[in-house]
DNA sequence: ATGAGGCTTCCCATGATGGGAAGGTCAAGG
DNA sequence: CCTTGACCTTCCCATCATGGGAAGCCTCAT
């Protein structure tokens, strides 16, 4: 199978999944004398893995850990079970942020008659900058940044 | 006032204001004969409204047109209201997004004994990849990737 | 044998941010 | 007056995952 194929079968891109052998997510394949990549089903099976796991939001280094536990069929559950739940965390914590953002932005916007008028309360709150809710709330546990 | 200072005043670290400038976020400011930035206090307050703005969750392109808006006393709040609205229902995709991701991995977690035996439901899912909800949404409207 | 389409590598761009090096400047204190 | 340390300057590099595109080679079907 070539790189096309293995990308159309797998989900991933041709281009990802030259850059997965770059980085060393997936080995480096066999190759014909012509120095095509020759992919064989189980080379899918890993790159679908990989799909799938960065469709749940895994990054590179996590879907790393997650292919070798995968390959150790000695493994312990909660190693695995431990990648997730710290993932899980990661994701809420994202919404947490994500939701105050929404919080304030919708709090402002509902304010703002949004019509020919120039007075804004969305503008002025981003001129005075004053510590609202979200704000103090971010200041109380930096770093923030989502 | 020097980068330094309006970096402490602003909330808006020296590298950033470098780089803010060098992308034209906010115009090249005086400079000192021996070359150092001077910052007034309405710099600084420019600055702030970026940075608050950031903290929204605004993109620096937004944030030009947000800036341009504020400087235009005749602005109608519906143009700063559009902005807004359409900011929050980018957060709130990505926001259902990352839900969905929990929800998945949460489900899956649940189900994972997280102990020493191998067995695992977290890495069956990834390795079958079966189309579960998630993926059926994802597939159905692409392009998903938060 | 020719053309289309696939493959290769290599370079560049994204967005917002930080790190760090090499070198110039300024102010305070000896 | 000179030194020293804290600041400033520019320039380059790295992040993370992804895509675009060019130049050139390969393969298969016509």
């Amino acid at each position: 199978m070539n790189i096309g194929e293995a990308a159309a079968a797998s989900g991933v891109s041709a281009k990802m999944i030259r850059y997965y052998e770059q980085i060393g997510l997936v080995a480096g394949v066999a190759r014909t004398e012509a120095g095509y990549r020759v992919y064989s089903t189980s080379d899918v099976h890993r790159l679908r893995f990989i799909r799938r796991a960065r469709d749940l939001g895994f990054s590179v280094k996590e879907i790393s850990e997650l292919l070798a536990l995968w390959a150790d069929r000695d493994r312990a559950s909660a190693d695995v079970k431990r990648i997730a739940t710290t993932h899980i965390a990661d994701l809420e914590e994202k919404m947490r942020q994500i939701r105050e953002m929404v919080n304030t932005l919708r709090h402002l916007a509902d304010h703002c008659h949004g019509d020919d008028r120039p007075h804004c309360p969305i503008l002025d709150n981003l001129a005075q900058g004053d510590l609202d809710e979200a704000q103090r709330n971010r200041a109380a546990r930096r770093p923030a940044r989502v």
